[in-house]
DNA sequence: CTTGGCAGCTAATTTGAATTAGCTTACAAT
DNA sequence: ATTGTAAGCTAATTCAAATTAGCTGCCAAG
């Protein structure tokens, strides 16, 4: 890895701890293994590397949602995937999603990393909701209404199924966010969240 | 309200927006009216004011708590109320504790601050847990298992519906703090959330 | 009245973080 | 070989924010 990517790796990883304005650019340069000065050949400002961090995020989210799906209403294609979806396929689901949400190297750093500066200002609130928020609803409350008309869950209201299904599961994120050492506990509601889910909603 | 008094509303209004470390004891001293050496007479640093703010914090919510019933597991007492709740009324209460999470003047403040500065050290991160995620848990779910019991609601794993009650309008109140312009649409879906709720879990 | 101390002010002072200047080395291309 | 440039360093410089010093006016207790 190149020093001008490692240096947005380290800022990003300290970002997500303290927030930006509690980081100074001395710590960065030593994690990176170099001195402050050094870092003005690869960047112009702080700023500007919070920015370049910005940036490379939306990029890898763009790809990443392309291929997951996870941004369109591109969930007709995998509807016969969805025509049968038992109990344990939707628990492997919802605890694959907070896996990858809570240990994903750079989706995790990046999260807390907006948690933290979320109102600052209107650009990063917009992300962090269509991130963390919209977007997983709205493809959820596609996944649902396939599942609803398939006959595999109870004719219910796709978005509120959507907010059943996804609430509990960012509310536990943000909890292991927080508390780490809580994550096996999570994990335990977790799956008894998404089995009465599923009871719940048998047709 | 004293001068003492004011510096820690509007440092916590301040750090609430913008973070601790954003703010300078300049600003604060421009809300309160007076200059910044001036502060001084009053906090011996700005640190100090922050534990202060967290001091009072802590000794409203004791008091709070306990008016409310929200601390310990002593819903017992309320028995009576719980033994038959309808559906609307599950609805005032999902909505009232959700405007009341948004709009009170001194709990929505101290709710941001905690989220910008919840990573910060561990009191932070326990606070925040306690009193926006264990705490209404623990609450409701002595609700609903008095609602199960009196065979209001289905007899399911009350934790659960706990989860299934709360989570969402956790989800909803932190998308308010950071886009307040979508209020009335988190209570459209609020509502809607809660009568299917009422609904699924039809004994 | 007069005095003590609270609460404010202006004017330093200190501190420490961000950034710039200017030098050095390595190495790649001519 | 020479030269140009990328990427590092140390040593300034700048600048802003936190805090301290020391003065003043007010007013309440004696």
């Amino acid at each position: 890895m190149t020093t001008k990517q490692r240096i947005l790796d380290e800022a990003l990883t300290l970002f997500a701890e303290k927030g930006y304005g509690n980081v100074y650019v001395g710590q960065i340069a030593e994690a990176v293994g170099i001195k402050a000065p050094s870092l003005y050949k690869h960047y112009k400002s702080k700023q500007d590397i919070f920015n370049a961090i910005l940036d490379e995020m939306k990029s890898r989210y763009d790809k990443q949602a392309d291929a997951l799906n996870m941004n369109g209403s591109d969930v007709n294609a995998d509807a016969n995937i969805f025509s049968s979806v038992s109990e344990d396929e939707l628990v492997k689901m919802g605890i694959g999603l907070f896996s990858y949400f809570l240990h994903d190297e750079y989706v995790c750093r990046f999260r807390k990393m907006l948690t933290l500066e979320q109102f600052r200002d209107s650009e990063l609130s917009l992300l962090y909701t269509k991130q963390y928020v919209d977007n997983p609803l709205s493809y959820q409350s596609a996944m649902f209404a396939m599942l609803t008309v398939g006959g595999v869950l109870a004719k219910e209201d796709a978005d509120v199924m959507a907010l059943h299904f996804y609430a509990p599961i960012y509310m536990l994120l943000t909890l292991c966010d927080r508390q780490p050492e809580r994550e096996a506990e999570a994990l335990k509601i977790l799956e008894r969240h998404i089995r009465q889910f599923s009871k719940i909603y048998q047709p």
